[in-house]
DNA sequence: CCCTTGTTGTAACACTTGTTATATAACGAA
DNA sequence: TTCGTTATATAACAAGTGTTACAACAAGGG
């Protein structure tokens, strides 16, 4: 009977929308105004989709992760073991102007699970799926004999995502001035000395 | 003739109360007005000893890089090569409450260093102390015959530096819950690795 | 054609922020 | 004591926030 609209694709539309502010104008100025004026829209509009700002944001940044997620999903798909994790983690690392953007995002994310618990608790999920996914591709390379079997599994796999993560915040600070070529290669120094024959 | 009052000893406390706010309340909730509260004044008060609120928060992270600073040089004085570089490292390491804490800083300080330019400057400057800093110890490293002279001093200091902030920001997102022993222990597994005989 | 129902815009609200203006209090010099 | 200067408190201001209330609108069914 009433004026039809694609709830779903008018949502997708907004979330988009905060993507994008949260790209460009930083987390700060991700204003619902702002989010709701990119989008073509006024709050007007966007507070009939979302019960408040909050889920959003958070729906905005589950986007970010389904989208790296994917890009990693189809990397493991291809590879194997130690080629796997060298391809997975060299997505993740900062190396142009488009991973500098979604490393903000996550320094965002970062700053401010310290203040809501939903954020904090969606941030947790994520981590321990990081962490899964590393771990997975480090049994797999001592599967394939390219790592021996005395391993910690879930002790290396924290400490690369916090070289990772660490080169990503490095990046941040440094204006983007860190040449893809030199994280690349510290990335490769790391590896060589996680699988060196002992 | 008018009334007697330190200026420069009233401004410490405005930046220790500053420091304390940021370290209790956290940095969304340190307003002027809950500094100069806590200090015992009133915004009246403060704005007399501040040209703005970006100059008391410049100078009470200020205050704590100091502290990290001057408890860095202890220890480099006491010690030397690996060792030394191990004990900087360690005692920069998320290991306890009080640490926690200064590390929930650092991370509103990148976070923030985003929007002020300030900040962002003091951010660089501090980094390439930091930097230095290890890159000396690991020169003196190849100097006492621990490290090979290939070693390349300022990608392994930049991978260093990414470890220990990476291993920070895990430290928050888990709630602290990563016991001090484990992240001690992925320490002297990078510097063994590091350090290794070819 | 009208009416119902979901959509959108406008505007106000309540609150917080940093900053500024101004009045009051304190204290030493004359 | 009185005056002048400074320190401090109080209060107002302007800007910006998320949220809410409400009116205007659009469009399909009767």
């Amino acid at each position: 009977m009433p004026r039809i609209v694609d709830h779903a694709s008018r949502r997708q539309d907004f979330i988009r929308a905060a993507c994008e502010t949260l790209l460009e104008e930083g987390y700060a100025n991700t204003t619902v105004r702002a989010v709701a004026k990119r989008a073509g829209f006024t709050t007007g509009a966007l507070v009939h989709y979302f019960g408040d700002k909050d889920e959003l944001i958070r729906r905005a940044l589950d986007y970010f992760g389904t989208e790296q997620r994917e890009r990693m999903l189809r990397l493991e798909r291809e590879l194997e073991g130690r080629a796997a994790l060298r391809a997975v983690v060299a997505d993740a690392l900062p190396t142009d102007l488009d991973s500098q953007r979604r490393w903000r995002i996550w320094m965002a994310l970062w700053y401010h699970s310290e203040e809501s618990d939903q954020m904090r608790a969606e941030q947790k999920r994520r981590y321990r799926e990081w962490l899964g996914r590393i771990s997975r591709m480090l049994e797999q390379s001592v599967k394939l004999g390219e790592l021996p079997a005395s391993v910690e599994i879930r002790a290396e796999a924290r400490a690369m995502v916090a070289f990772v993560d660490g080169l990503g915040v490095q990046f941040l600070m440094a204006n983007s001035r860190l040449p893809a070529a030199k994280i690349l290669a510290m990335l490769d120094t790391y590896l060589n000395r996680l699988y060196a024959k002992p």
